[in-house]
DNA sequence: TTTATTAAGATTGAATACAAAATACACGCA
DNA sequence: TGCGTGTATTTTGTATTCAATCTTAATAAA
């Protein structure tokens, strides 16, 4: 009875959180595209919902940086220009830098182990042609160094500036040619887990970001 | 009669970002102490609006890490604990080195300028006794800093990581006993942007921003 | 006295209602 | 045809209302 009304609270989540989440995967995997306007009665109605929690999401989504709203005209799904992707990326790359820093110093054994599972997983994901998959393996690998970092405001802040990626980045990996390389930098990454060797893996760390950039830019390029 | 509409297009502003930004204000300056919960209600009350932009300021106010919510029992001022600020000093101390790195291959002759006015702006405000003054000659010497990155993604980023020391950093200023060692430091800040010299820079906003841990650390504790 | 119990009040969550502004569109005019 | 102008419609901003949950406090039982 009461582990009944406990289950009832672990998965009650408030309307807008719904709300949030929902919109929130929409924008990164491209159903929502940049540009698009988020209207308060049509996604209400499509959520089956009032204007209220929609309204509530849309204020989270715009401290996120995944819309933006221009008061008495409403929101839209955020466009990022070269310029932004270009800034995203440098903070992202000192970040990264921080986070292998700090990982470094502080992974767990049973974390190096869930690394090396993360690579083979990965390794798995590229030989499908689930190119979702092989995104969400990717991001776990990478998760797991941003959690061995032990510092949850920079996993914070990183998981933002991912998430502003997120949707152009799906296309770099779509190009099943860069597979390979995404692999071999995995393999030194952990490697220079291995040895501890903190200048190696920030400088892998930063072309496995840089490659990302050119594939990246095509994209925005393409958006109008 | 054009331009005084124009007038009015320009200072309206949502209730709910005018309700935003007194609450912010309000967190920041201390008088909405951490733990103190933001009953709606209230709140609503006492600035003579409805609940409805209140709830939305605190959608805002939550993404900014000012404010915590359990759904259902309501909202916050979020507590920070020693831990957390290590993690925002560490994070912000990568930033930092990102921002002068930046600085230092952008900041145009005027921006160089306008540091050195900042500077001095600063240390005439350490000869008043307002404490309000020093702490925001003080921000806006680092403002320039940050804007003379050029990368707005960046300055978000840092402003944000600011925001959420800067309550417990009001007792730091209060010593004047610092003053002279936070003039020495922006005087060598300066002298680094003169020789270009990012190495020399990055070592000194290091001090700069590591001097401020031990005082923080003591508000923190007193906080119960 | 302390601990359950439960009812009243307070508070949040969500929907609805109303006001103000922006947008779209049809009409008239040059 | 092209361009304003004004009206109708849509959309956002805010307030109000109703429902669900939480808190508090008073009461009763051990």
């Amino acid at each position: 009875m009461t582990e009944n009304l406990t289950l009832q609270m672990d998965d009650y989540l408030p309307l807008r959180d719904v709300v949030f989440n929902t919109l929130r995967e929409a924008i990164l995997k491209g159903e929502l595209k940049p540009g698009e306007r988020l209207m308060e009665m049509h996604l209400a109605t499509k959520l089956g919902v009032s204007r209220t929690p929609i309204r509530e999401a849309i204020r989270m989504l715009e401290q996120e940086g995944l819309a933006v709203t221009i008061p008495r005209k409403g929101a839209q799904v955020a466009k990022m220009t070269e310029k932004d992707l270009q800034d995203v990326l440098e903070v992202r790359d000192a970040l990264d830098a921080l986070a292998v820093v700090c990982a470094c110093e502080r992974m767990t054994d049973a974390q190096f182990v869930e690394l090396k599972e993360a690579m083979k997983a990965f390794e798995n994901a590229t030989h499908t042609d689930d190119v979702r998959k092989i995104v969400e393996t990717d991001e776990a690998f990478h998760d797991v160094i941003y959690a061995a970092a032990a510092n949850p405001k920079l996993e914070n802040i990183i998981n933002s500036a991912r998430e502003q990626m997120y949707r152009y980045r799906y296309e770099y990996v779509k190009n099943p040619s860069v597979y390979a390389q995404l692999i071999a930098e995995h393999r030194a990454i952990i490697e220079g887990f291995n040895r501890r060797d903190v200048e190696y893996l920030k400088s892998i760390m930063h072309t496995h970001l840089s490659n990302q950039i050119n594939a990246v830019r095509v994209v925005i390029r393409e958006q109008v």
